[in-house]
DNA sequence: AACATAAACTTTATCGATAACTAAATATCA
DNA sequence: TGATATTTAGTTATCGATAAAGTTTATGTT
């Protein structure tokens, strides 16, 4: 900046000037900056501009698990939502451990993002102090931390959990387990709902039949693998699983399949999440669907809301999606044809 | 930190330095700035202190593709062997696009990251040009581009191509499709494998059984779907079909099955990137793996070496990985019963 | 002609840190 | 005991920009 400056015999505020489109400059010198700066190839430093401004245009999304191919369909949708708008949105991830987001976030923040979506891996609140502390507005997503007043975008877990346990409850199933995922919202209210469902129906809720993976983590296929066959263990034997997500399921699914049992008529099995290949499995997996795209658009909307209205104090909306059933081949028995699937 | 002086009435330049360890501060003071800081939640600024050191200790990971897995893999090596290092890693997807890569490495660039690591989206240089223009070291990731001496990790692609073809021939295809990927250099160079093992095994070279999806953009499953349809209309018919990737495989899995034919009896299927989820379809896909953690691994040394040595030259290593053939049951016939598989 | 207005720049201060140098107080040693 | 080292802390300049206020010069107004 400074060398275009001496070059073209300016200051270096005219310049700074020509490069944000200020009213006062000249046509003439405009264009002379203009041409230079395309020769040098300049491009300005964010840093010391966000120094200044106090702003990067970057949004930053923090994720505890990127396997798993929910998050990075989201990821895919609100990064095409913010670009749309003129921020670049980064994507960060926490491998579902919460010493990991912190350190992140810190380090996020004092790199001056403009805003954070954040999928926490526990709820632990002192980062989420520490980003209001700093003025920097953030969305939850997916996961909800009932302490902070921040917009949240989410689906309705407890729905969910309940819509997959009634689902193996109308097609006959009478000893249904779970597996659990991480414990934040989105478990703890799936396994509510699973619970619900039972009740409801006048089933019993065995404590045996709900399992959570040794390993913590992101939740994966070996997880699906090793819990259930600590599930297939317990005796009298289950005839119905409800994943918290779909590669646990798909884990199951392996499991069961190589204890020579038959999905669905020894065991039926449904997930949650929806991911584009279940469709495609060995045996075509029910789930319960969270549409990426809608959530993705909404959040990255939410985020812009928050980015707008800089002093206003914001509504803090939540916005909470309804899941949809689909049923696949996993979970098709004679009793009921649900229509669905695709 | 201006506060943190002021109630400790030490000067700004002392903090500064007990934050960085800095050998010349004495005991108490010492102790009297960190605790301070504790209380006050106080992180030094980094744009501010990028500015001035000029490094930030980020390392960006740019994508063309997440939706496909073999990406979001890489990053968790990459994420993890970078993170016990000091250096944190952000994800930038592109959309397998090279306009918005570009916008994307200039914003990079003029936040300050301290490194690159680069699946680029199409070959224009241009961009490589300005980063080396800002001296930020770079390292090319799966997708080599000719001209530029940066360093490479990534897969022998040429020879992937050979051997998931050459698989096709040894079970007994003649007429081996290939559903071509993006066009750099793993897309090409697994089509030219795909064509040299077809002349080398005397097989004629048909170019309406070399299809590239109607729609740019990342590979997905729908893709491979569209592409199997127009293959499966060639009269006569194909019996093998070589995808440049798994999602492509699927689609291709999909479309083969929903047109009435078997796989692999009518038509064998293979693709390439072994993803997880590839053992568990309707019929579990064969493949070829490129080991996704040593590859996360050694580009992350890759990009560590270079942020070592500062001034010397680089060498510029290219380390090219040997793919290995996986073989289920998409490619499994009675002629040659090769193991592997798993 | 005198003054107000506008256009087109320039000056100065600042964002939040660090580097390089300097200064004072204390320690060490012949 | 005086001289040189060593510790410890402070000064000043700088990184690359922007904000706010100031300065010319040209134009219009009455």
């Amino acid at each position: 900046m400074k060398d275009i400056a001496r070059d073209l015999d300016v200051s270096v505020v005219t310049v700074s000037k020509v490069l944000r489109d200020h009213p006062d400059i000249g046509k003439a010198t405009k264009e002379r900056v203009l041409q230079r700066v395309k020769e040098l190839n300049y491009t300005p430093n964010l840093m010391a501009r966000g120094l200044v401004t106090g702003r990067t245009s970057l949004v930053a999304f923090i994720v505890p698990d990127l396997a798993s191919s929910f998050f990075s369909e989201v990821a895919i949708h609100l990064s095409n939502e913010l670009r749309a708008h003129g921020y670049f949105m980064l994507i960060c991830w926490t491998k579902e451990d919460s010493a990991i987001q912190a350190k992140e976030v810190q380090h996020l923040l004092s790199l001056g993002i403009d805003a954070m979506i954040i999928a926490t891996s526990g709820d632990d609140i002192s980062s989420f102090k520490l980003i209001e502390s700093r003025n920097v507005p953030y969305v939850l997503f997916d996961r909800e931390v009932p302490q902070l007043k921040a917009p949240f975008v989410g689906v309705e877990d407890l729905l969910a959990g309940k819509m997959a346990t009634q689902h193996l409850i109308d097609i006959g199933c009478k000893r249904i387990a779970h597996i659990c995922g991480p414990d934040m919202s989105p478990g703890r209210r799936r396994l509510e709902g699973y619970k619900s469902a039972l009740q409801q129906a006048g089933l019993p809720l065995k404590e045996d039949l709900i399992v959570t993976p040794l390993e913590g983590g992101p939740r994966g296929i070996q997880h699906g693998f090793e819990a259930t066959q600590r599930l297939l263990a317990v005796k009298p034997r289950l005839d119905g699983i409800f994943a918290f997500n779909d590669p646990l399921a798909i884990g199951a699914m392996e499991a069961i399949l190589s204890a020579g049992l038959r999905i669905p008529q020894d065991v039926a099995l449904i997930g949650c999440a929806n991911i584009p290949l279940g469709r495609a499995l060995r045996i075509p997996l029910s789930t319960i669907d969270q549409d990426t795209k809608e959530l993705g658009v909404r959040t990255a909307r939410a985020a812009l809301l928050l980015l707008q209205k800089t002093g206003k104090t914001s509504p803090a909306r939540k916005l909470v999606l309804k899941p949809k059933l689909i049923v696949r081949q996993s979970s098709e028995r004679q009793s009921k044809k649900k229509a669905a699937a695709k």
